[in-house]
DNA sequence: CTTGACACAGAACAGGCGTTCGATTATCAT
DNA sequence: ATGATAATCGAACGCCTGTTCTGTGTCAAG
């Protein structure tokens, strides 16, 4: 029959590897030994085994031995992940305090899934909450109406860090670069085209989070 | 013992619950019947069978009979999902063509994973690829510096839709929504701050990409 | 031609694992 | 108290599944 030589990935490899994302996927576990032989034409389970050996050397599969259906793809391959899932409360918008996990009387109506891989640094803990803007108050944060922004609950901030806060002398939710500066806090709006706010020791500044990601859906159109 | 009067999940449900969640996030695989027995003080495989029962009716859990370790988390405690791996294939700016993947010489150096639930209508394909914005000429479409764009194939678009297009007369790159006229086209900023810009038919006006999605990452400070 | 690496088949083995069933104890309404 | 229901246990059963070993045919190098 056809030979190899020991060297790359053949076509039979390759339809293994898809064979098992495609059973994955379909039934939410990695196929058995058997069943990957029966879908693959080969009809000794002794064979598969030696392909999938090789596809571990190759580093495209890994294996938990004497563990039945241990198996799984590796990087591109893998069509599952660890993600989070992120509840979100409501929507935030100017003229109205937003709200945070312990205030909000509501349970999540929907969540947003993350990839724990895009999850900025260590912020994977399990109190984030999401919430969807609305109107087009944030857009001197260069966030548009529908926008779902990702929050971390938080009572301070360190300096250039983009927070939420609600500004009780203007009535006002915003989202806003804090610096903290001698006579009082900065809020830089993310567009340069905006001017920053300065609050005065003396006003008083409530931060509920900080924005850790903020992901925009295009399946809309535009008005 | 306590009893339950078979409403509603008891402690033990949630430590089982718990232990399979968490099993699975270290193994990449859901323990056995017999694991959990021994993670959760149970002596008997019966019992736990009996447990898992229950939380298959409650709706918390979803099992393949017969099938090893044939389980899986439903909803909120699943820690594992179906994701969209995209390649990011390099950056855009303006000033430069970019690259579509037909286009690109170059391995994804990187990739970003994308939840399939929040991958809009039925875009789920697998042509999907990426691109990191540099520089803040992207502003006017909302888009900052440092932004993953998400884009899908394409070489038009409907009304109302935001495209990636390279204007071959100003050598530029943009992402703008897209309106067809009758003496052109008509490329519209986000930012309702900026004025949109008119193609006229005799221009070249080559579009690249539909954006789905767009994923800003607060991990770094502002300048 | 011989040799040896390689691809593959098939069968047997053994342990993993879900299932089932009989028996026992605990809790509660009557 | 008492019977019904729930919770548990322990062991046996048997399929599922990965592992292993022997054997065969092919092809290229010596």
């Amino acid at each position: 029959m056809m030979v190899r030589k020991s060297k790359g990935i053949g076509e039979r490899h390759k339809k293994i590897l898809g064979f098992i994302a495609s059973y994955q996927r379909e039934h939410k576990h990695p196929p058995s030994i058997r069943e990957i032989g029966e879908h693959c034409e080969i009809s000794s389970t002794s064979v598969v085994n030696y392909y999938l050996d090789q596809l571990e050397k190759e580093g495209l599969l890994e294996r938990d031995r004497k563990i039945s259906r241990g198996m799984r793809l590796i990087g591109d391959n893998n069509p599952l992940g660890d993600m989070l899932r992120v509840p979100v409360l409501g929507v935030i918008q100017a003229g109205e305090p937003i709200l945070v996990p312990s205030e909000s009387p509501f349970t999540p109506e929907d969540s947003v899934e993350i990839a724990m891989s895009m999850m900025p640094s260590k912020e994977k803990g399990r109190d984030l909450f999401a919430l969807q803007v609305q109107g087009d108050s944030m857009i001197d944060a260069m966030i548009n109406d529908g926008d779902i922004v990702i929050l971390k609950p938080a009572q301070d901030a360190r300096n250039g860090e983009m927070v939420a806060v609600w500004l009780n002398e203007r009535n006002e939710t915003t989202l806003k670069y804090f610096y903290k500066e001698k006579d009082g806090y900065r809020l830089q709006p993310a567009n340069p085209a905006f001017k920053p706010i300065m609050i005065k020791k003396s006003e008083s500044l409530d931060i509920k989070g900080k924005v850790v990601m903020v992901i925009r859906k295009m399946e809309r159109l535009a008005a």
